[in-house]
DNA sequence: TTGCTCCTCACGTCACGTGAGGTGGC
DNA sequence: TTGCTCCTCACGTCACGTGAGGTGGC
């Protein structure tokens, strides 16, 4: 048995964490009746790994949440688990194109001021700002 | 003049966004005292602008209010526009790298699942699964 | 009356982080 | 009393999206 302190920190996570997953029913520790403290068993450090793990993996928690809702029925949740991974896989390739053509937005609009620090172009140094004053 | 709807149309957005905008105080629009009507002026349609163009090169909104803030002051906001868009394109670059190992990540899991779809192996097709009920 | 636009709350998103205020045993 | 751990709210994050419920003029 652990408190939420031992077993934040055997997973490496924090104690607030812990008790989020609490909260929303990912782990379901005892309590102490005398004071109310959560009390962990060996079977919630397992499942608190499992999300660490799947965390890890992109999964939600509202994923992780279906996934022990299935291994709770007896059901294996693999289709789930593959669908949900296949899906994260495309997900996040789009994301990443989105941030590298937002990467190069940056760089771009970087470069153009770049350029303009030469003081004799004084007054096109902004052209972000300029680009709103002109507009205005 | 504009309506929120006419100036949202204008610049491609939605009327709900620009209320958003103007809660909380990058737009100012004025009121038809009948009505309560928000109306906006070209010169709101530049601010407007302004913000998108700002939003599209990774600005925060709370960094495109403290450029207006500056400008309001009659001071150039261009030393602070180009840190915001040094450490954007900092972070953005280490954001990309998080996304790219995550995806290995991923697909290192899709591959090693995908192995197991033979079914000699049927009791080891859930990894992830499994690696969750053995610690448990 | 119907249809359209406008309005103001107010909650939801995602996974927690950060206090605030209080308890219990050494 | 001090220090440590535990507890429960409850708000903040980021940029809106999505209703809910109501108004005003054609």
């Amino acid at each position: 048995m652990y408190t939420v302190t031992q077993i934040a920190k055997d997973s490496g996570i924090t104690p607030h964490t812990v008790r989020h997953y609490s909260r929303i029913g990912l782990l379901r520790p005892n309590r102490n009746p005398e004071n109310g403290y959560r009390t962990f068993s060996p079977n919630d450090k397992g499942r608190l790994q499992f999300i660490r793990r799947a965390r890890l993996l992109g999964f939600s928690l509202d994923e992780v949440a279906e996934i022990f809702r299935l291994a709770d029925l007896g059901k294996m949740p693999c289709v789930f688990v593959r669908a949900s991974l296949d899906a994260r896989i495309a997900a996040n390739r789009r994301e990443i194109e989105r941030l590298k053509k937002l990467q190069k937005r940056m760089e771009r609009a970087q470069r153009a001021w770049a350029v303009d620090t030469d003081p004799a172009s004084g007054d096109t140094i902004c052209q972000l700002i300029e680009s709103f004053e002109n507009s205005a």
